[in-house]
DNA sequence: AACGCTATTTATAACTC
DNA sequence: TGAGTTATAAATAGCGT
């Protein structure tokens, strides 16, 4: 019964412009047909041709439909062979990337379990499962890092001695001159007035001692300082 | 000037099978027509029907042809995600397990790193940048080590003195026992002929002696063991 | 939304240059 | 090889169901 009459020109079945159908209906049946043609043809092809086709379709509506000669998935990795940013396709080489990393993994937990069992016996720790050549072992092993931390330890307080005693000969030396200077003076000037003098004095004990002293001293000398100097 | 009569039936242009083309330079042609049939036939379609559309095509000879409707990566990422089996577009997660993977792999370095040196210390290298307090310390530690260790060996030697005295004793009892049976034996009996005498004697200190000793015996105290009995 | 029909447009097999 | 031609096969737009 002849419907549709309402349209200007064109009528029956015609030509269409390549442009997107604005006619929801009529787009998805198009959609629909034109697809299945499409895979058609790509199959047409693949098989005619001896190629390896493949073809994705999302609608607009999001679905996914698919063709592919053969396995999707391998026709895509060759595709990343041959784009050429690498976005697929390197997978292989990330998944040796990955095994590799797990297996530099693998490697340090033992390496650190070694340590770990191997430190905790050098701590006295879990020796429950020691055979007695094994203690025996640690023992020796253990009382020659004594001696050769004793060692060390006699190596640095010789040399912080040595320090302290050349600065001992350094302060005495200072002193004897700061007295023999004092005497001169003495015996030079006249004597000034008493308020005059406690001031100048305390200035110069201050200043006058030169900085030498703190300049080249460091936390732990000063304690031992204390002895000689207060000695005086 | 009509060439090509040579051929039966099927003269002129005409339908085809769809089935590999043999003749080389005819599927050359026709893989080059169809091929852009193809991709015209997605380009319509993704144009007509607001779709996104992905052509590939690997020629026989290995050659890629592609089209697609919108960046190729972006459509075969999108396709990863519909894919059940992730092969694409895990990647953005790929990735973030490989740094997860590096992170660890810092840590652990850092943790080896920190183990050796207290390591070292303790076995008494590398101790040429220690303070003497820190030096002090690993001095105390060691000794304590020391004293643990030693303490677990005197256990395990004091162990190992009460099973042997525990064995004594028991060889002690044994021996006592059979000299008493022995003594006993000869008082009842008859002197037998020497010759006869010898060969039961042989036979009577191999399988009389029993073989408690052997069932219950282990390597360490079997060493230990050979003096009380061979002193007899 | 899926199928069938068919007038028409398109694609293309075979051919030529 | 590649480009153009044409007769014919295939695809499909618009329609109905």
């Amino acid at each position: 019964m002849n419907l549709g009459m309402n349209m200007a020109g064109k009528m029956g079945r015609g030509k269409i412009e390549i442009k997107k159908i604005e006619n929801v209906t009529s787009r998805q049946v198009t959609f629909s047909k034109r697809r299945s043609g499409l895979f058609k043809k790509a199959h047409e092809l693949s098989v005619l041709c001896d190629a390896q086709v493949a073809a994705l379709v999302f609608s607009q509506s999001g679905r996914l439909y698919e063709y592919s000669s053969s396995e999707m998935e391998k026709i895509i990795e060759r595709y990343g062979k041959f784009s050429n940013d690498s976005f697929v396709a390197e997978r292989p080489q990330v998944e040796r990337y990955l095994q590799e990393l797990k297996k530099e993994i693998d490697r340090m937990v033992k390496k650190i379990d070694l340590l770990e069992v191997h430190h905790r016996k050098l701590m006295g720790q879990g020796l429950g499962s020691c055979s007695v050549a094994e203690l025996q072992e640690i023992d020796i092993q253990i009382e020659k890092s004594l001696r050769i931390v004793r060692s060390r330890k006699a190596e640095l307080y010789a040399g912080q001695l040595e320090k302290l005693k050349e600065k001992e000969r350094e302060l005495l030396n200072e002193r004897k001159r700061l007295r023999e200077e004092q005497l001169r003076e003495r015996l030079m000037r006249p004597v000034v007035p008493l308020t005059l003098q406690i001031c100048d004095k305390g200035k110069s004990t201050e200043d006058g001692g030169r900085t030498k002293h703190s300049s080249t001293s460091d936390v732990e000398t000063d304690l031992f300082i204390g002895l000689p100097v207060t000695r005086q």
